[in-house]
DNA sequence: GGCTATATGAACGATTATGTTAACTTCTGA
DNA sequence: TCAGAAGTTAACATAATCGTTCATATAGCC
């Protein structure tokens, strides 16, 4: 039976997500494979990690260029662009929330992945389509907040994908305020 | 040299909080006491935790308490006034994001710290004075969502507890988008 | 069928953190 | 000053995980 790391991969990230501190052995059986397996793949834990990382940032810039970067067009549907092309990837993702900071080389991947991102913003607000008196740093920061509280809620089976991206886009947007 | 109990929560809060598998040894050194000295306080590293959740949810409690829970008045003061009275519980609450679900135990101490909250947003909704097209479930994730944003925002010394109340109170009531 | 690559299982050493214990030192307060 | 409480250091036992090795089994492929 040959087995696929795209498969181990989709495990660990879904096992390391919920537990950090998971042990290699605890992912091999989530696999249903076992753990010199995993070891022949990936010489240490960290190579592991480390391929998740590397992962998780190839799909985020992968979804990232699917979208289009129109320079007009109402911010709603652009926001809905890009909630909709990144919500799959919530369970490969997930779990770098929880690595960053424990290894220092995992922080550079997490920029990575934020980066176009915070282009795509930067872009919405020059064009006028982003109100202009909130700092950038803040607009990546809020949404990526409401970006993991989605993918949370999509795990935990209370939302669809299609809902949680219009919920993100709504609320980021628009907020949770009275309509004025 | 007497040491508090406080004093041993506040640096193990801090720690914890970017380094979940952080050792009883760095804590201690973190504190500047010995790694004994913690085991007398606490008999295994379980229990550290633990009291560091109960500790965290008794402030939020204790800080919602304090918030007016005045039937009218306009929901900006209202959700402003929350996000002051929670700003400041950054440093202890943020470890809890990163154990909840490493120990089933935390779980229930993550439900209930967000209780108040979430009786909190629901009277708010039921007076009119959010969305009403918003699932309760989702007023409280997305803003504890903004409110883990701006707590690191805070950590990163990238604004100050003031500033991050505001930005949470606006993006979270009016959104990032155009003033309509 | 037989060859080859791949997966498994079991065993092992090394490392690391946890938790315990005891002797020693320092601080505090009567 | 003296007694006891509190903290520290050091050493030790225990347990768990990592990472390695190797013999065995098995799946895929010609």
């Amino acid at each position: 039976m040959v087995i696929k790391n795209e498969h181990i991969l989709d495990v660990a990230a879904h096992v390391l997500a919920r537990r950090p501190d998971a042990t290699l052995q605890t992912i091999a059986e989530s696999a249903g494979i076992s753990r010199t397996t995993i070891f022949n793949r990936y010489p240490t834990r960290s190579d592991l990690i480390e391929a998740l990382a590397v992962d998780a940032v190839k799909r985020i810039g992968e979804a990232m260029k699917r979208v289009p970067t129109s320079a007009d067009g109402d911010a709603e549907a652009a926001v809905l662009a890009v909630t909709e092309a990144l919500m799959p990837l919530g369970s490969r993702t997930i779990f770098l929330r929880l690595h960053v900071d424990s290894a220092a080389a995992l922080d550079a991947h997490w920029v990575e992945a934020a980066t176009p991102l915070a282009i795509y913003m930067a872009t919405l607000q020059a064009s006028g389509r982003l109100r202009q008196d909130l700092p950038p740093r803040w607009l990546v920061a809020s949404y990526i907040g409401l970006l993991f509280a989605a993918w949370d809620e999509v795990e935990a089976g209370e939302v669809g994908p299609a809902h949680a991206a219009r919920l993100i886009t709504q609320t980021w947007l628009a907020g949770a305020g009275y309509a004025r």
